[in-house]
RNA sequence: CGGGGAGUAGCGCAGUCUGGUAGCGCAUCUGUUUUGGGAACAGAGGGUCGCAGGUUCGAAUCCUGUCUCCCCGACCA
């Protein structure tokens, strides 16, 4: 992309509102514009950042063996009242009524919806199991929206269910999901722990949420440190026995505050691998049975001949708070630094000297070969004035700068800066045309 | 929902106490000179001071109401 076809509003100033690095770092780098409390516009450079985001959950789920739908944002108040949530759900779901006088409301979950097409469609446990998920916009009257879209009211979540004719058999498709997040989280550079969590409002006995540790994270989390470190399980086959790489992860203690057991802690884990830390939710997976189902009279004729209600589990992810968890994650005193997986464009081309037919051609020619070659460089050809230049390339967190100047270009000289390391080397142009091709190949 | 703070130019703010018709920095536009880690100089444009009432000869400023946003807490798939 050439900056000067592209939208790109970086701030020089910081908003008053915005108290953490993510927040700032998105409304400085032109990721978004906020609408109201917990609302916001997702401008190029955000957009692009979670499409990137909700494309790797989206594969990552498709692996598993997940298939994915679209459910709408509007729903129905009946369906709510046959599970016996529109009560229950409290003033944090958003009402409405249309023009009939017939009571809506914005979705802020959909196993409802995603219940009511089970019942209709599937009858015999030959269609089982059946995993379904979409990645949809979800609305949550939140009492206190804050830090940006980490906490918003309108969200972008994916959220899967899963339908299977038994607890056993649902504890299979459950153990899929949690295998699969493990590997969702490490694509996108995250360190995610699944950790014991409570079932709340949703109901069941068998929940974890996953959590990336950060100092601004809103949970109190208590683990074993080993935890934080273990590689996710890369490639592995879904229709396995997953039992024992779940365990691996749920034999050590890893709880929120909520669940936590000091005594046990202590028994569990010797002291100087207790670790405690504030951690940021970003993903849960539930397995409740049949509280739906039964409220729902979703139900399959067994081998037996008999009806059985389904056994289900509910899995979720937090696309759009995904983008600030990565930056809380991922950042420092000069801006984001974004994972190569997810940034929105894999390099910066500076051209310092805009005008100058020696650096405009190297540029030209650079940004040519790495868009070809897949890299999706930003290529700032404006002139100085205005440029996405330096501490501002610094800022929006690309993972490599090119800077192309006259001085070096007299023996045919780039400098290119990795962003993490903040190294900078000169190299010709062709051999750093290798270089960062080079890195992302890995 | 309880407590606190704030709404003045695109962004960040001063001015409000003590009423006299709005200002600074950045950004934007024009011109000139520049060019290696956020260019300089000169000039220009841009605001019914959140909204509605009231007091007053006169309100950003005082009074009343109201809306919105932010922070702390409680809440939270």
């Amino acid at each position: 992309m050439r900056l000067s076809q592209y939208f790109l509003p970086l701030l020089k100033e910081t908003p008053a509102s915005a108290e953490i690095a993510s927040h700032r770092y998105m409304l400085r780098a032109g990721m978004i514009k906020q609408h109201s409390a917990g609302i916001y516009s997702w401008l190029p450079l955000g957009y692009k950042v979670l499409t990137k985001i909700a494309n790797i959950v989206r594969e990552e789920q498709n692996k598993a063996g997940a298939v994915e739908m679209l459910m709408p944002t509007i729903q129905g108040a009946d369906l709510w009242r046959e599970s016996g949530r529109y009560d229950d759900y409290g003033k944090e779901m958003l009402r409405i009524t249309d023009r009939g006088g017939r009571e809506l409301l914005y979705g802020p979950t959909n196993e409802e919806i995603l219940t009511d097409v089970f019942r209709t469609f599937i009858r015999s446990y030959k269609d089982l199991p059946q995993t379904l998920y979409h990645i949809q916009w979800k609305f949550r009257d939140e009492v206190r929206p804050r830090f940006g879209v980490m906490r918003g009211r309108e969200f972008l979540m994916k959220d899967t269910y899963s339908f299977d004719m038994d607890m056993d058999l649902a504890v299979v498709s459950y153990n899929k999901m949690f295998v699969s997040y493990l590997n969702t989280f490490e694509r996108l550079g995250l360190k995610a722990v699944p950790m014991r969590a409570d079932t709340g409002p949703i109901g069941g006995d068998l929940s974890h949420e996953f959590l990336i540790l950060a100092d601004t994270g809103e949970s109190e989390v208590f683990c074993h440190a080993d935890l934080v470190n273990m590689d996710a399980p890369g490639k592995v086959d879904f229709d396995s026995d997953l039992q024992a790489l779940v365990d691996k992860r749920t034999s050590m203690y890893a709880r929120t505050d909520e669940m936590h057991d000091e005594g046990v802690f202590h028994k569990e884990v010797p002291e100087d691998k207790r670790l405690s830390a504030r951690g940021i939710e970003v993903g849960h997976i539930f397995c409740f049975g049949d509280k739906y189902s039964k409220a729902m009279d979703a139900k399959v004729m067994g081998p037996d001949g008999k009806e059985h209600f389904a056994q289900m589990g509910s899995y979720g992810i937090g696309v759009s708070r995904l983008v600030g968890g990565i930056i809380e994650a991922c950042h420092d005193d000069k801006g984001i630094i974004w994972p190569k997986s997810v940034a929105p464009f894999g390099v910066g081309i500076i051209n310092i000297r805009v005008g100058d037919e020696a650096c405009d051609t190297a540029c030209e020619s650079l940004y040519a070969k790495l868009s070809r070659a897949g890299i999706d460089p930003l290529y700032d050809d404006k002139s100085d004035r205005g440029g996405v230049k330096f501490s501002r390339m610094d800022l929006i967190g690309l993972p490599y700068q090119i800077v192309v100047g006259p001085r070096g270009l007299k023996d045919g000289i780039v400098e290119v800066k990795d962003r993490k390391t903040g190294e900078r080397q000169e190299l010709g142009s062709d051999a750093a045309f290798e270089f960062i091709t080079e890195q992302f190949a890995n």
